[in-house]
DNA sequence: GCAAAAGTGTTTGGGTTACACCCATGC
DNA sequence: GCATGGGTGTAACCCAAACACTTTTGC
């Protein structure tokens, strides 16, 4: 319900932050989830990881607040954002003041691979392999593993993918992206004929050329029905 | 993010409401969806009808705020709880001060048709069908047709149907909740083998005496697994 | 020619749908 | 017996997985 009482002092802070995904090669050279962190410059959890994040401004959308989020943090547009879930318990932040409280909607992002490169890293900025996370401040170490559900889930029943990639694309590319998340092979036959048959791809008659083997074509996402 | 920043005058408000889900028999016997509002007694909207819901206690945590207006509301308990998605448009009160603006966290909740029942209608309090609606305060009926996309949705996938009905049923009762929730009649005989394939349930061994047919046998929800 | 990945064809098996049919009770 | 829903059997169909095979490039 939406009351017009004026915000008491003693009501919880409301904060957005987000989770940001990107796909980058490993030394290998396969790709893997990667998200930046923000270290932490004041108690609590001072030093340590956080999701990027900070209070709602009056005159802000929730969604417009996450992606200044990512913008201040990344210099990058999101490719993708959706809002994840808020978390609230009273123990996020233990040993804190209950008039400190803070509930959080957080939302989470894809960023293209090939924008993340260009993406700023500095002594408080900093890249993470998703599966490799430190312990991170109040319940982040939380909420990154609930967004890793998400993005996996939604990647299956969705069309998503292509977002961590540029315009144009392989579908060799675009199974990497699959095979990367999921972590877990394709066949590459059965791939095609899945995308192909949901529609979710558009081939553009264009070859990639300068590989050591028969040049793919290259696809464009199909915009046309949902996402 | 959770900073430790008091919450300023120039906050944006946090509410709580609950799209609270019942069963229950209209003029013609079938089941139909069914959900309890309270009328509006002040601007802006006064007069019109809302979901329930109200400020968030500084020391409550959200589920617990959705179950107590949920409680407030029905004088019942939910069968089911789940967080649907926070609300912070700036335009969900035409007309008001940015000062006035409120985020809602809403929840979605299932009771069970037996004690829906005894719940309370008043001047202030009346259960709607799902269907019928009127034209609702603030943005609350786009909450409402989302709530309704989720429990349709997530009764596909996930075994919750059971949550409508009492501790013991038998599976023509729990085919109609699927029916009434879905909007489409089920093949009884397709229907038992699934929900037995999926161990969504347990027979006791017991049967409904009182039919005018072959007596069925009463099942119980299986606790184990997901949901 | 050889390696490697692109792209196509084919078989198989599991699961859902449609529908026929028998069972047990009240009247 | 008859009506009614409970409960079982079964064939058709669809879709996804597995995998063999052909194509086109670089070297």
């Amino acid at each position: 319900m939406v009351s017009s009482a004026q915000s008491s002092v003693i009501a919880p802070n409301l904060a957005v932050s987000t989770v940001i995904f990107t796909l980058r090669p490993n030394a290998d050279g396969c790709l893997k989830l990667a998200l930046p962190l923000v270290k932490r410059i004041r108690a609590p959890f001072e030093g340590q990881w956080a999701l990027p994040g900070g209070p709602l401004n009056i005159s802000e959308d929730l969604a417009t607040a996450a992606s200044r989020n990512l913008l201040e943090t990344t210099h990058l547009e999101p490719r993708y954002l959706e809002q994840l879930y808020a978390f609230g318990s009273l123990d996020r932040s233990p040993g804190s003041n209950l008039a400190d409280r803070v509930v959080s909607i957080v939302y989470w992002a894809l960023v293209g691979n090939d924008e993340a490169g260009t993406a700023v890293e500095s002594e408080n900025v900093q890249w993470f392999w998703a599966d490799e996370l430190p312990a991170l401040a109040f319940d982040h170490n939380e909420i990154v593993n609930y967004a890793l559900w998400r993005l996996r889930n939604k990647l299956e029943y969705s069309r998503l993918a292509h977002r961590f990639l540029p315009e144009l694309f392989t579908l060799a590319q675009l199974r990497e992206v699959y095979e990367a998340v999921l972590n877990r092979e394709l066949d590459p036959g059965n791939f095609r004929r899945t995308v192909e048959a949901e529609g979710a791809v558009v081939p553009t008659g264009e070859r990639l050329a300068g590989t050591k083997h028969r040049p793919p074509q290259l696809y464009r996402a199909n915009q046309t029905g949902e996402n």
